[in-house]
DNA sequence: GATGAATGAGAGTTCATTCAT
DNA sequence: TATGAATGAACTCTCATTCAT
């Protein structure tokens, strides 16, 4: 009897094109007309769906942080090697780094986001939880190789995971900037350099 | 025959003032008069030091640049040895990670900033030739020591290059985002790992 | 659907009101709030339905020398004489000089305009155009009468066009200034005497 | 013992440059700076000079008037005979518009601003005085060629002086848009049939 | 006298958000 | 339910004018 369209498809598709105006204009040069525009409904639409524009962004937001982490875990999944599953997140950062280049703006933007506005928002929250998912996912991995031998005992399994997280992010952010021809030989190389420090 | 003060000192209050206000609010969010009313200065003043609101952002970008770059050379400056001056550069830039914190948000300003607005701007390009130089320090560095035997001949300088300076962009964003307790610790270890990994 | 005007009426008001303020006023010192005060509506409303205020005065434009071209060939319509052609629209001139003085103004903005502003405005063009319709318009009626053998072959019909149209014009300008009191009267006798000249 | 420049040749000196940028920009357009920048003073010079920027847009409106009327008396100094007169006016009148092709948004301004701004300025009146002068001269020489017999007694001198000035305006106007290829010709061939109509 | 740094009121323009239909 | 016309607060930027030096 009512509408067609379900609720969830409809905010899915409101979603998707959100994410393309942001990655496209950046937080700020993306209006509400646009979005709606690129989704084909009304802007009064996008208001029902979404308290405001910063709801909207923070939506935008979590869908991608949720749908990266998927990537990493998928990514792991049915690999037993320790070293293997490291080697995998990089390269699926690498890959991710490479093929969706035109989100990288987004990710500055939420970062940007998440580090102002003081209390009012929980991007900086949201983000924190985020890494600290990514981490945590690392942290095991370095662990149960420590519990294995692969890894030295005396391996700073935290720190491990902030530089890679870290480095991670950092070399998304550099090869946007500068294009290096082989990010992935590059990246490859580097994790490799690490991996001889912590290997036994 | 000027009025009061020198035109570089003022342009240097002018600057002080646009960093604090970019750092508290953000570059959207921050308005012309804000600055102005910081600097105690009238709004036009600031249009006739700098051309528009995106000038004074961006000779505040380079301005920060030059400062990083400027500790950099100076924290290495009177070592010798190769290990060291890569544990110099990491505990530099955990000290500014944590003594500096309010200056993260305009990083990540200035990477939004930079890949946003097409070719227009000049941003990326500055962005990218101030990393180039971060790197080529480090490279620099890593060469010198393995001329000198200290790292292996086999490390991939530029990769370690792209993995430390990223890393500790990466790191400074976490940094902010977790605020762990022992931030320089953390660095310190991560990197003492990845030092095992290259030296011989 | 929409709310409550249609869009081409409301389009049409606030080029009315547009009309207004700008004749009053003249272009420089007219603002957008005083249009849109006019008008009865908000700013933003204005820039709604004119790209800007440039935009907007040269709505004003192209319908103001829509309007003249309209009475022009309405007043000739019903006539067959060429000689009582020229008159009526000399009378058109001078009654329109004198019952739409308010307007002046607004001409003497439209030709500042045009002459400025370089190759960016199409104003110019615009402007020609519209005269270059007129005196053909006086070109096709001298070509007619010297057809039936009313003007002698010998005139050059696109001298007087340009005598005609310049003429009134300038008479237009000049009566505003001086407010002779019989402008009309004038008008009408400095025809019949070119009137003279031209007929056999 | 006081400086060497004298006052009234730094008056011209300025006026000069502002006549310049005025009609290179328009009156809005033109900034207090730039005229200073061209006379090679400051801008508080200006200030010492003229009152504002209208007194001095008000100064060099008067001056060009001033030099016109000047060009037209010595245009028919020498000459006897009325009809040739007219005619010199006349070629005077094109030779300026064709010679002096940038100055005419100099004097489109000069109407808009006359036109404007109520009871404040007395451009109108100045502009309706100098255009008084003008067609003074010419109902003197109709008048004086109607004493000898070469006009017609019943030309309405007021009429053609009228006609004249006003066309002679409006084919400025129209020569500027249009920029036809024999604009003296074109008004040589008007005027002559005007004459046709008012020579006996 | 002469300067030009400094002012600040005021303009055009944008766009997130609302709400009558 | 869905729309998109309408709002208006807020922003950037300009420039005539002043006045301390």
């Amino acid at each position: 009897m009512a509408k067609k369209v379900d609720k969830e498809q409809r905010q899915a598709e409101l979603l998707e094109s959100a994410v393309a105006v942001f990655a496209e204009r950046g937080y700020q040069a993306t209006t509400m007309d646009e979005i709606a525009e690129r989704a084909g409904v009304s802007k009064g639409m996008l208001y029902i769906y979404f308290k405001n524009k910063e709801a909207l962004f923070g939506a935008v937001f979590r869908w991608f942080g949720q749908q990266i982490g998927e990537l990493m875990v998928d990514a792991i999944g049915d690999i037993e090697d320790e070293v293997e599953q490291i080697r995998r997140i990089t390269t699926l950062w690498a890959e991710v780094a490479i093929q969706q280049r035109e989100f990288v703006p987004l990710f500055l933007d939420f970062w940007a986001a998440a580090s102002l506005r003081g209390m009012r928002n929980d991007y900086a929250e949201d983000l924190a939880t985020m890494y600290d998912e990514y981490r945590t996912l690392i942290i095991g991995i370095i662990e149960r190789g420590q519990a294995k031998g692969t890894f030295r005992a005396e391996t700073d399994a935290r720190a491990i995971a902030y530089l890679l997280v870290g480095g991670m992010d950092g070399i998304f952010i550099q090869s946007w900037l500068a294009q290096p021809e082989h990010l992935d030989q590059l990246m490859q190389n580097a994790i490799e350099m690490l991996l001889q420090g912590i290997t036994t």
